[in-house]
DNA sequence: GTATTTGCAAACACTTTGCAAGCAT
DNA sequence: ATGCTTGCAAAGTGTTTGCAAATAC
């Protein structure tokens, strides 16, 4: 039996910000994670944060996600789902979806093109942003 | 009776950009603008570039999506579609998929958010790439 | 003529690279 | 011991800003 490990240096700044990523309830920015660990006392340098975040989305611990701010937010790899994003006050919520599965299929068939991934965010207003 | 009226100066980069989007079948970055630019001899600073899409996308002549790629690409807003973006070669086709709008009902009322707008892209092999 | 649009230089935000030093195993 | 990980400085990419000169109407 075959076992695919993934190995990798437990180092403070990776322990910190899986931990951080585990606590986060919706995704966040490089930015964040940084003072996250000033927070904790580890002043990491920019550059190994970008390391660590690119490295765990290789990983595929993490992904990447987009929403028109010109910049890329990270959140923990879990079961599919999708965002909602306040275009007010920025609040991210959740929303699972999985009607855009079925949809993938159709693509496959009707338009021949293998389906890898989708990335399907909606922007609008939150409860507290209608009032 | 109140009629709304945009009023913009038709100079050469603004005609040139409108018409490459009338032609572009698929989202379109700001190189590629200015490469379609000079290829009309028309030298334009790619700060003017900026500041057109700026103004057409304010204008609500063309769209603003992302596709991962840490850049915007613009396109004619037309009745809303997504993307099929290759993720070999860079091909990119519209899908249609109304099922979104059904979704979006069911969000309003279920987690009280008021949706403007949203984003749905696929990413994977087109037919080509899949041989 | 006048307000809008442009070009230039410069700055900005986010992210990546090269290389030597440091650290986890 | 050694290969992976980090920090630093620097550069890269995409985009924006301030201001004076140019241009459409």
């Amino acid at each position: 039996m075959v076992q695919v490990q993934l190995k990798f240096k437990k180092t403070p700044a990776r322990l910190a910000i899986s931990e951080f990523f585990i606590n986060s309830k919706t995704p966040v920015d490089a930015e964040q994670v940084i003072a996250y660990l000033r927070s904790k006392k580890l002043e990491t340098n920019k550059v190994t944060v970008y390391r660590i975040l690119d490295f765990l989305f290789k990983n595929q611990v993490i992904d990447k996600v987009e929403f028109g701010e010109g910049k890329y937010r990270y959140e923990l790899k879990k079961n599919h789902h999708h965002h909602l994003v306040c275009t007010n006050c920025g609040k991210i919520q959740d929303v699972e979806a999985n009607v855009v599965e079925k949809l993938e299929n159709e693509i496959q068939k009707n338009k021949n093109f293998k389906v890898q991934s989708h990335s399907l965010e909606f922007f609008g207003l939150c409860a507290n942003c209608q009032k």
